[in-house]
Formats: structure tokens, sequence, C-alpha cells
DNA sequence: TATCGTTGTATTTCTTAATACATAACGATA
DNA sequence: TATCGTTATGTATTAAGAAATACAACGATA
């Protein structure tokens, strides 16, 4: 009955429906999915700016991220530690692991929202 | 078993996930609520500059938005009319009506999307 | 052919965001 | 107490994007 919208609107095929999730407080919105890669990252590292030179991001911007995370949640989710041993380091809680296996099954059921849209263009 | 995410992570309740959806082609992306919106308005006002006034956005700016979209598809979404009777003005076509409303819809069904993952965050 | 407001395009300015740079504070260790 | 690399913070520079500005082209109408 109707138009595939696929055929009125692409021109060579492959268009595809994408998109992107985050949490939104009264402050703005945070924990987009840069922010889980780097709460991944230090905990592999132990270091903010270790983490930061990984994902080629300033370290001041990693901070920020960070801080802004911290200051949204009940528990902290990263625990830094200036000075000390090798100068210090970082180390992120069980609640940020948490955060992180939450965000990964979520954007599994988002993928799976974007796939059948996707399909559906073409019906 | 597993602690709600909502506990972990907000400190003053109202944290809600939100997030936007896009066509994306080889050129990078497009469609998104801006162009939709502005193409409703261009079928109302029959102006593209009009359009653009009432929504606050520079005339170019809502000219490429335009002709952007214009060069994804088969069949042009606006068609612009440069002199004439009132100096001209421009007109969607049916097709770019049919977005308009596959839009809408679409976005009926994210917006059940995030309704349900919102609430999975209490539970 | 003069007028009108719109489309179309180039150029410049403004604003904002990101980045780079510099430096103090920190605390275990030797 | 001197050293280390990290955290933490301020400032300056750069980059990118948006907006403002200016103006030519257009075509129905009088």
């Amino acid at each position: 009955m109707t138009k595939p919208i696929q055929s009125i609107l692409i021109q060579n095929s492959h268009v595809k429906l994408n998109g992107s999730l985050w949490f939104e407080s009264k402050n703005g919105h945070f924990f987009g999915p840069g922010p889980v890669e780097l709460l991944e990252r230090i905990g592999e590292t132990g270091s903010i700016s270790a983490a930061a030179k990984e994902m080629k991001m300033s370290y001041k911007k990693a901070w920020q991220l960070i801080n802004r995370l911290n200051s949204e949640t009940t528990i902290p989710v990263v625990i830094p530690q200036a000075g000390g041993e090798m100068g210090g380091g970082s180390i992120i809680t069980k609640e940020a692991m948490e955060l992180i296996k939450y965000h990964k099954q979520l954007r599994k059921r988002f993928t799976a929202f974007l796939n059948k849209e996707t399909k559906r263009l073409e019906s």
C-alpha cells in the first residue's frame, strides 16, 4: 500500500538508521558512549591520564567527564589518588563496573531496535 | 538480585534516558528532528526563509539542510521557486509528507523504547 | 522595464568548544 | 627531604561551527 521509505529517500542504497543514547538530568546530559569507554580504560590502566592518552583525549576533558560523572552518582565511579607510589592513579568502583555492564546491555537492546527499524524502511 | 541502576547513579532522582535518531549514508548523517520540523513549516508557510525565521534558524542553515535532503532523495522533497509572484517560494512534495509521517511514527516507537528503558532503570 | 521578496552563494564576524600549555598539590618511596 | 608521575586547576591558543551580512539571480506582475 504505502511506498517503502527506502524507495523515496535513498539514492544509492546503504542508508541506515542510527542513533545515540544518554542519561539526562536537570544539569544536562552525561554518560554517553565516550565516558563509558573512558571508565573501562581507567579500570584497565589504573590511570585517568593513561586512559585519556589511549583515547587521544586531553587529560582535562577526561577529568571533566569523570568529575561530572562522580557528581551525578551517589557513590563515586572513580576514586583518584594524587601522589603516592608511581605518582598516584585512579581506580574504578564496583558501581562503575555495574554501569559499564548496564551500558553494554542497553546498547545491545538499542542496536536491536535500530536493526528492526532499518529493516522496516524496506517494507 | 542486581542493584537498580537508578540507585547507583542518581543523586536527586529525575534522571532519564534520552536519545536521538538519524539517517546515515556514506556522506554522513542527515534527517534528524530539525529537518523534519523545517519541512513541516515550509509546507505551512510556502517559504524556506519564513520557515527558518519561525524556527529562529539562519536561512543559510535551513537551505543547507534542505539541499542536503534533496541530494539524498530520488525525488526532491522541496521544490524551490526563485522569482515570480511574491518573489518566489517553495513547496514540499508528496514524498516529503510521507517522510514527515514516517518520522512521526518512528519517533513514537522510539519514545516507547526510551520509556521502557527508563522504567527498567528502577528495577 | 521597474518592483518585489525569495532563492542561492560568498564572505566575514561571532561564539563556542576543544586543545595545548603551564603549574601547584599530592603522598609513597628511597 | 628530593624524586616521581599522577591528579587538579587556571590560562591562553587554536579550531570549528554558527550566525550575520551582503548581494546577484530569478520570474510573475503591473
